[in-house]
DNA sequence: TAATTTTATGGTATCGTTACCATATGCTAA
DNA sequence: TTAGCATATGGTAACGATACCATAAAATTA
């Protein structure tokens, strides 16, 4: 552990006074060109390191962001938000403080106290799934940003997936290889307003092919669970007038879907097409044929929402981040 | 935005000294009970928050710990080890800095810089996949340990699966099910720890069975490639003698196993015993049946890298985490 | 009772940086 | 020539906390 010098050091040794080395470190101007050189020189032989909390103790700007999430283990989606927002931030010099806060909203206070007393100039604020949040009045205390998710008074900004023309997209692109029977798997609790807009572009879609909605091919289930997915499924294709595109909420229930429509006899995409939602490329990538996706725009939500906490507007926007379909082998 | 008060505020209103002040917010003794009270007391009024940046300033401890991966974005475990270190930090009033480097080394050596500027305590540098890694000299300014990933110098202390211990479990389970011919899908490169500790103890649980190993039953493929892992498994199940076990190198590459299986109109786990390595949640619960699968610990690595940090010993260990079988339907 | 230790308290220097003020050039415009 | 301004430079007071030192009363010991 060496020692660290300080700008006193640097000053010594450069010749020239404190100030004039705070200038080359700060680019400000009125520093000659030979004494800004002597300077560089000194930091560079001495392996000089800027102390910021000194830094941020004077000009009471720490350049920390806050990224809270209300459980950034559950879902892998949150490391793209994450990188989103820091790849923002690193690009305007600021540092993400990631914490989770579990779900009690007693926690999130907890949290968001937690950054406030680490000097934050502002607040990220990320869900795991696109819903409306409640958030503790704390979080007025600094610039706030939301991504994937919104507050009910829409006294923040907030950067949300389009979920309706994802989901019309999915849909059309069943129907434009011909399928005019198409099924819809819906994800039950939480009601989310991912579930509402998916569901919703579904039913555009095929009022846009003058195709009526058929409740009977919307069904909910849960994830994560195989068995109810595939029996779904099962019951589907043993429909007297059975579908032959599915739409699927997300890539993880395909999986058991992709195993039923294997289990009838039938082939995707000749005699099935598939379309799913959120494009897992763990789950996409090592289906065969592999799936056909909507992609959700998790590292724009990011980056977004960091970049609304620096232009600080007045009236916060409600931004809805396209989603775009990525094609693969399953239509 | 609020005005923010300093001890002087507080130690105005409670008619005290500043000092007074500072021992009431760091629980130092020779306060009386009466006094300490009354600085509480207008602490909360004023709702005052401590300035962070001037009490590191101070006693040059920032209790910040600096979070360096290679691409924390590629994979959904990185989530995990964030998360095990994040939960070990908070428990002792640390905070963790996260950066993201690409693979160049050059980048590393940034973050690292980057990192050491704002006077963190200690490095966590976590891989994505088990393997060894170079790091560049910076890193020993400060105490670093490592999770998922290991020096050669082996003079840091670092977290690593067992992953010898996780594949002989996996194998095991197949052949305490009856199964005698088991296949082991590997993954090529990059050339990693993960697969030869993975081989060998498949290949010592076949020995403590008595069963040779047989080279045609071990085939490497890649990952996120469904066509090629399909057709793998498609040819060991056409061989003369064919397996009826598969011990696949991770949960990812078993979806596409499973349909070939399934193609073949053979039946998990009746016919064939599928056991994968990771233990997606996203994958082993939506596979039907569900999978059996070896966990990786890696909130655990997260959570140790974090905790030698502290103790800070002269020799720097090299720990195997263990790595449970989580049995589900597939066996 | 006197000497010593424990408890209680506050003043002030200090951490390393930047903001502000003061000063001194050289150059241009009246 | 004399203002007036841009350029160049450094000294020093903050920023808000803690560490150290000094002091005094209360409790303990000799």
């Amino acid at each position: 552990m060496s020692h660290n010098y300080t700008i006193k050091d640097i000053a010594a040794r450069a010749n020239v006074g404190t100030t004039t080395v705070s200038r080359v470190l700060n680019d400000h101007p009125y520093v000659s060109d030979e004494k800004r050189q002597r300077v560089l020189n000194a930091m560079e032989e001495l392996n000089y390191r800027q102390n910021l909390s000194a830094k941020w103790l004077r000009s009471s700007n720490t350049g920390l962001v806050g990224f809270v999430t209300d459980a950034v283990a559950t879902t892998p989606y949150a490391v793209d938000i994450i990188r989103g927002a820091q790849d923002a931030a690193s690009e305007q010099d600021h540092v993400l403080l990631v914490v989770s806060a579990s779900d009690t909203s007693n926690s999130i206070e907890d949290a968001i106290e937690f950054l406030l007393e680490r000097q934050v100039v502002g607040i990220i604020y990320a869900a795991m799934f696109h819903h409306a949040v409640d958030l503790p009045d704390n979080i007025y205390q600094v610039p706030t940003a939301l991504a994937n998710c919104y507050i009910k008074q829409r006294d923040l900004p907030s950067a949300v997936p389009d979920e309706f023309i994802g989901a019309y997209r999915a849909t059309r692109a069943l129907l434009e290889a011909g399928h005019r029977r198409i099924a819809h798997l819906q994800v039950v609790p939480p009601a989310s307003d991912a579930r509402e807009g998916r569901l919703a572009g579904y039913k555009a879609a095929l009022e846009a092919y003058n195709i009526p909605f058929d409740a009977s091919l919307c069904i909910e289930t849960f994830d994560h669970r195989s068995d109810e997915n595939f029996n779904i499924t099962q019951q589907l294709l043993a429909m007297d007038n059975p579908p032959t595109g599915f739409f699927c909420a997300n890539d993880r229930m395909t999986i058991a879907t992709y195993q039923a429509i294997m289990h009838a006899g039938l082939s995707i995409p000749d005699d099935i097409g598939v379309v799913g939602f959120d494009n897992q490329l763990d789950v996409v990538q090592n289906l065969k044929p592999q799936l056909t996706s909507v992609q959700l725009p998790h590292y724009e939500m990011g980056a977004w929402a960091f970049n609304q906490l620096l232009i600080n507007t007045s009236e916060p926007i409600q931004a809805k981040i396209d989603c775009p379909l990525v094609a693969r082998a399953s239509v």
